[in-house]
DNA sequence: CTGTTAGCGCGTTCAC
DNA sequence: GTGAACGCGCTAACAG
């Protein structure tokens, strides 16, 4: 007795008994394969249904992924579940997944190498039918190996330089530039970038996003318009806006934050040098936090649509795993800009 | 070929087959069970590891799960991951099934009858060791059903009245009773209340426990220092807080709202009144929301522990499934008291 | 349209 | 200490 002493459920057989036929009419009779199913007869069909129903029968996956090879279940990887970014991504995944029946198996890697490899290693044995990635660090050397192998993976928030690997990510320049051209179309020119930290990827782009932007709508970047933090938190958003506004020339009339957090920090500084916001000076954000609309002013950002990057991505996986010869996507989703008061007295709080 | 063109992975046979033994033997080195691996000799068993390794041997869990009837994967039912509530949670419970070679299998009810049956049953027929519930609506009769069967079962955050389940919750109605005690011995003694909905078990729960508390610290609560908010919203919090504030008899000087939400609501309604904060009113929220620290002033709130629930969760599962019979534990965290600028204006913010 | 047969990869029992 | 044989529950291939 392997078993645990829990009561074991109906199997195929059982059906099959009761239904008097053999259990490969059952199986097909029960089974997703269409074509498969229009072979048994109508009535049989109908009476495996019912005997099914009543006896509670439920398949057991593990004896079908023994012996298909599929398991109907996604391993997805990020760094941590406890990232707001992330929640809304999963919940993405799972209710497009949830459609097609397959269901998601969750790793959480800390960003760190080992805790990944094991993280993985349990995944793998339990023979995911594919893999989504949004971990950050890793090289991707062994993910692309895995993918070699035949194993379809796809990738949330990063794209690899060098190789072609389906992903879904949100394109962070075009968002910054966004922030931009929406505080130059209020007729702003001096325009402060508060730079989120370059060792980050997030903070070089949206760096580069800025000056871009800058660039094409022809606006000078002197360097005093520019302040790099070290951290995203709201006191380097704070040391760094007081940087801006203090600068000995002219001072900026708008900032544009990296990241919400250091918006927050602009309004700490504006409180502190007496300042109002947008009167005197226009503050947008970037990622739309759930706090932002309770600010006071509640804060212009740039929302992006982390739902909808966990629903495309479970949208590649799953034609992959259909068709794992198809075409390699790589999606780009646009982000949103959120006006509210921190850049337009007219707009409602 | 039923398998998909993937690599197929090396077998147990693979490895037998190299090391000159039978498979048996390698699945005794490699399993876990103790007294088997003791069984075989040790340098057999060093030159099988060595070999499992060199071919990057990894047993297939959907095998061993049709052979032993246990999969190591534990499904984690929940309303909405998306919850700031719950990623916290969850991934506690993550840590902790880590450490014992077990994995999340993840669904989301939205706290929908039909949804939740079709999520549970596709954890059920992947053959889940044990359930962790987090669902709010559910009639728990068939979980009661489930656990009667033998399936370990965690409830978490609720607890059945009629039926002892192993469960892990938070302690509201102490959470809220420290809210009250805080304020009291700050020296206010008219401590209003903002409750929450009372169609919600949140909303009774903090109600009770503020009516309790003013009742132990020998207080009276007028009518007037209780208004009840149909929704969890700053929307909602104003209105109420405006009510409190604005009742013709001695005004409140101190609110314990039911929720952060509504804590900020009362921020708002200070500020429309002209009042200050903590000054002229001391404000408490409720469960420590991340951007409660970001308000000015902070916000001073009672913070849940709802990491050590997952992990807490997550032993109890491991212990029922390790023992069956070991007796029901439920178990209640307390949470923290976290002082803010909001109820004393010497804290830093 | 349905029955028969075989085997997925592993863990377990019984021999030796 | 190790080998041999069996079966967990299901589905794919082939018969009929």
């Amino acid at each position: 007795m392997t078993n645990t002493q829990r009561a074991k459920r109906a199997t195929i057989r059982d059906v099959a008994r009761v239904a008097g036929v053999h259990p490969s009419t059952v199986s097909r009779a029960l089974g997703s394969d269409r074509q498969a199913r229009a072979l048994v007869n109508a009535e049989t069909r109908a009476r495996i249904l019912k005997i099914a129903e009543d006896l509670n029968f439920r398949p057991d996956i593990a004896a079908r992924t023994l012996k298909t090879g599929q398991s109907h279940t996604v391993g997805v990887l990020l760094p941590d579940l406890t990232n707001p970014l992330f929640p809304p991504i999963v919940r993405g995944l799972e209710d497009r997944f949830a459609e097609d029946g397959f269901v998601v198996l969750l790793g959480n890697t800390d960003d760190d190498a080992s805790r990944g490899e094991l993280v993985l290693e349990g995944l793998l044995s339990r023979g995911v039918d594919a893999l989504v990635v949004a971990t950050a660090r890793r090289s991707g050397s062994q993910f692309l190996e895995l993918s070699r192998q035949g194993l379809p993976i796809v990738l949330i928030n990063r794209v690899f330089d060098d190789q072609l690997v389906p992903s879904v990510a949100t394109d962070e320049v075009a968002g910054i530039r966004m922030a931009v051209r929406h505080v130059h179309s209020l007729g702003h020119h001096r325009i402060a970038h508060l730079a989120g930290p370059q060792d980050l990827s997030t903070g070089r782009n949206r760096y580069r996003g800025y000056l871009a932007e800058m660039d094409s709508l022809g606006l000078d970047v002197e360097e005093s318009m520019v302040c790099i933090a070290n951290l995203y938190s709201p006191e380097e958003g704070r040391r760094c806006a007081v940087e801006l506004l203090d600068a000995t020339g002219a001072r900026p009339t708008a900032i544009v934050a990296a990241n919400d957090m250091l918006a927050i920090g602009c309004y700490q500084a504006l409180h502190a040098l007496g300042l109002r916001c947008p009167e005197d000076v226009a503050i947008v954000g970037f990622n739309d936090a759930p706090f932002s609309d309770l600010l006071s002013p509640p804060l212009t950002s740039i929302r992006f649509p982390h739902y909808q990057v966990g629903q495309q991505a479970a949208q590649l996986v799953l034609e992959r795993i259909a068709d794992p010869t198809a075409p390699i996507k790589v999606i780009f989703l646009p982000p949103e800009l959120v006006v509210r008061g921190s850049t337009c007295s007219r707009v409602q709080g």
